[in-house]
DNA sequence: GTCCATGTTCTTTA
DNA sequence: CTAAAGAACATGGA
């Protein structure tokens, strides 16, 4: 659920709330959002204190006073939220984290679906698993790279974490569009300027979502419990059957990878 | 009851 | 063998 502009503004809000406060209580109420499984989280994070609050990908990444690290991914349904504890407790609350705090300040972690979850890295150097690049930060020719190593469609290979990392199924039709790119265009056939103008539309997509703190759908807040406010200027995601806010043509829905995907057949032409 | 959902990973197919 | 497509995961709302 949540892509960039959504994990992005839980860190920034989470932020200057947790960093630098201590870790009083952990309460993991279902051991299974734990990978790996038999880690004694509690044991390692009680005591100490949060350095560091950061993303990489869609992953929250919380660095300790001794270096150990671990990273909270909200899947398609969760929320971190920070809140008095004495706050009605949502269900589907996995993770209670009691930080050290005048008035008292509790971390949630809730997710009902259960695709999110918590990884342990301690001071593994390396992130787990391939990782693509940042889109915020990528250059073109990198893109470039990446992009002509694949016969897939452009749509899926931009889904890809792999590929380029914290795009998710919002944010990658909002880009092709901006870029003026059908998403069933093989990425390995994208010239080099479309590769340039949908480097270029990732960036600004990602920036205007990112000032209007996200889009909410239906589940997404920041930890605040603040909606995002960016779902009403999407131009193509969600949209189906509504005219393109640029040329009045019918913006249409097909399913691409297992996902649904919006665009205009007549800004963004095969 | 049906279909759909901001994601990832495992399995099957080509 | 590899790349790509498809299914699965779990819950809830329309």
């Amino acid at each position: 659920m949540p892509e960039l502009p959504e994990v992005q503004t839980v860190v920034n809000t989470l932020r200057p709330r947790v960093r630098g406060r201590t870790i009083r209580d952990v309460r993991l109420t279902r051991d299974d959002v734990l990978t790996p499984a038999g880690v004694d989280f509690a044991r390692l994070i009680e005591g100490r204190t949060v350095a560091e609050i950061s993303r990489r990908a869609k992953r929250i990444v919380f660095t300790l006073d001794d270096g150990q690290r671990f990273y909270i991914h909200l899947g398609m349904s969760g929320r971190l939220t920070v809140q008095p504890p004495d706050d009605p407790l949502p269900r589907h609350t996995h993770l209670l984290i009691g930080l050290d705090a005048e008035p008292a300040l509790e971390l949630r972690f809730t997710d009902p679906r259960r695709f999110g979850g918590i990884w342990w890295l301690g001071v593994a150097p390396d992130e787990d698993g391939v990782v693509g690049p940042e889109p915020l930060t990528v250059r073109p020719a990198q893109l470039a790279r990446r992009l002509a190593r694949t016969t897939r469609a452009i749509k899926n290979a931009l889904l890809d974490q792999s590929v380029i990392a914290g795009l998710g199924n919002i944010y990658v039709d909002e880009s092709l569009f901006a870029a003026g790119i059908h998403p069933l265009t093989p990425a390995n056939t994208l010239t080099t300027e479309q590769v340039k103008g949908l480097n270029r539309a990732i960036k600004s997509t990602l920036r205007r979502a990112l000032r209007h703190r996200g889009s909410t759908l239906r589940d997404y807040r920041d930890a605040d419990g603040n909606a995002g406010g960016f779902q009403s200027l999407h131009r193509v995601y969600g949209r189906a059957g509504e005219p393109c806010r640029a040329c009045r043509s019918a913006i249409q829905r097909i399913v691409l990878g297992g996902r649904s995907t919006h665009f205009c057949g007549n800004c963004q032409p095969r």
